[in-house]
DNA sequence: GATGAATGAGCATTCATTCAT
DNA sequence: AATGAATGAATGCTCATTCAT
């Protein structure tokens, strides 16, 4: 009978707060900043956050896991470990770093709002059983212990992110396509293989 | 920049700050907190700094600088390419790593407050050249274009500090050793070679 | 003041209201907080309440009216003095003295939201012509002014009510019944009398 | 060698403050308001109180506390019991009822914010034995129980504040000289004496 | 130079009340 | 009539920086 909580309107605010937080930083974003964007009251931030922190802990949590649901959802469907890989080289790597907002509050302030560990450790897991089927498929021993494979993928994938974020924000000069090739070349060479596109459907 | 008497209390803020902006973040130490914890009064901070930014600039510009000073003057001093490579292994890299808070701050706010793409070309340049020399120590082409090779050391320098500060302040379960035994791994893979400590002196 | 539909409704968020301003405090007492805990929307309490403030006044008003308005009933309904004084001191006191929130409210916020004079008023009334009868039956001078009177009742009145509420809210180890006997042992003794309890009806 | 945190300028924040939470209540005095009057800038409050509860609890801990002494000590400088009963009469619930604000903190807001039961329960004490040892120079069996004797004091005592709270703020026709007459006369009564005002050193 | 009280703009958050649905 | 999201003024409090002493 009232209005309705308007889901329109949180995505609204989360993507603007996302944006700002990214850029300015989280402290240096006021919650009036954020509204005063998007032409919202300050109160209507309450009704759809507890506090300001939810609002940064969202932005990263849920952004997160569109990617990395989506990313599972993709590697459950695909028996081939090579054509995984492509998906995960082709497709979801670069949807990743073309969200240079995501990645920035990810490593900026994403230690301070959420539990990175979980992510992470959930993210080695899935791409580890990618690299040992790859590996079984072209016949190679598996010469990395876990422990230098979660290494390993932590450092590709935080320097990744990393590499992206100071590109855009300082002034490194490389792009998000450097850093996408670079991952090709060490996976192509590791595993005497030639990633192709994934056809698109 | 006041260059005033009493370096030492300098030298104390600065290290109060160091570790209080890494531990609580920039925004959540207040220049109050500083001198709470090193019994000064906190008109003697702006004796010796411009204002608050102006510390932690400074601890993330005079620790860089320290490090990489000394690597340069390492590396000059060293006409042999393996044995470049081993101390920046054995020596230098272990230096960075135990310093964990000059670590955070670079990569959380060092963005925000200094230039941070000086600071990786330089480094770039320094082992670019000591990667280059081993290659043709050894007699190996170099397959990568400069390009390839600028990312290839950001994504790993930036991970391994990355990797290094996670595994401190989340719950990574990776430690120092880690890093360095892979980083040690990789680069004996490339260039088989096989990389002994350094002889100190 | 509005007089709807649903007057349990109304009751209910009285209730919830009084008891919750009691112990918390007025402007510790959000609206939100009197309806959540009787699952009913905000809105409701509009339709039954002007304002916030209205609340209280009705709790304080209506609480006190009902206590009044059933002793004056009772008074005048017995021509005895003696019976009227048994009547008040067995009966409404510790009816009263039971209703811990009523007697809070109306020490500390009824000041702010209703006429307290007033009540006082016509209870001094009202129970000075019960003492002065009493006197009278017992064939007493009356030593008192009518100002010592009054003086009398609402020292003794407020002190007993205020000396309830401390012994509930604060830590003061009394009880209603260790006042009310107190009150018993001074008429007693003034009057020269032995109050017997009412046979109840 | 930097200015003197101001003892006066705390007083003058307390007495302030005192006034309005008096008058218009805590919740409806903000800290603003609280400045304007004396103009000072927000901040200073902060250099002398913790919080905004800070200051009511130590406007009423400090009233009661400089009352609550200097009755103790002219207690214990007097020997004769029924002096010491003139001074209390005379002296010094004189000076309490004067000081309606604190009164009215007190009875209103001291609940809240500190512990009245301490408070009282030294007072019973202290009175108490102005009692005891009056009725025994007055060669009088006491008739009261210890029980019955605290809440006597209580109702008297919290019976008279709340008296001469009303007729300053609601418009009880009751002056503080009527509240003191009464208890001089219910004394007086009890213990067949006749109490002079001290004389004046 | 040393000190730490002074300052006040700015912040996150609340909440009584309204009103579109 | 019923609902509860919407609203924005107002609140208590912080804190980098200044400057009287």
């Amino acid at each position: 009978m009232a209005r309705e909580r308007d889901e329109g309107k949180r995505q609204v605010i989360l993507a603007e707060a996302k944006r700002l937080f990214a850029q300015r930083g989280f402290h240096d974003t006021s919650v009036q900043d954020i509204v005063k964007g998007i032409d919202l009251p300050v109160g209507s931030v309450y009704t759809y956050f507890n506090n300001k922190d939810a609002i940064i802990k969202a932005a990263i949590e849920e952004g997160w896991s569109d990617f990395h649901d989506s990313l599972e959802a993709a590697c459950a469907a695909e028996p081939s470990a090579a054509r995984r890989m492509s998906l995960i080289l082709y497709r979801f790597l670069p949807l990743l770093f073309k969200d240079v907002d995501l990645v920035s509050l990810f490593l900026s302030e994403g230690l301070r709002f959420t539990s990175l560990d979980d992510k992470l450790e959930r993210l080695a897991r899935l791409i580890g059983a990618v690299v040992n089927d790859l590996a079984k498929e072209r016949g190679l021993a598996v010469s990395l212990s876990p422990r230098q494979a979660v290494t390993a993928l932590s450092v590709f994938f935080l320097g990744s992110m990393d590499t992206i974020r100071l590109s855009r924000m300082a002034g490194l000069p490389l792009s998000e396509k450097d850093v996408l090739s670079f991952i090709k070349l060490i996976i192509e060479t590791a595993f005497s293989i030639n990633l192709e596109p994934p056809e698109e459907n």
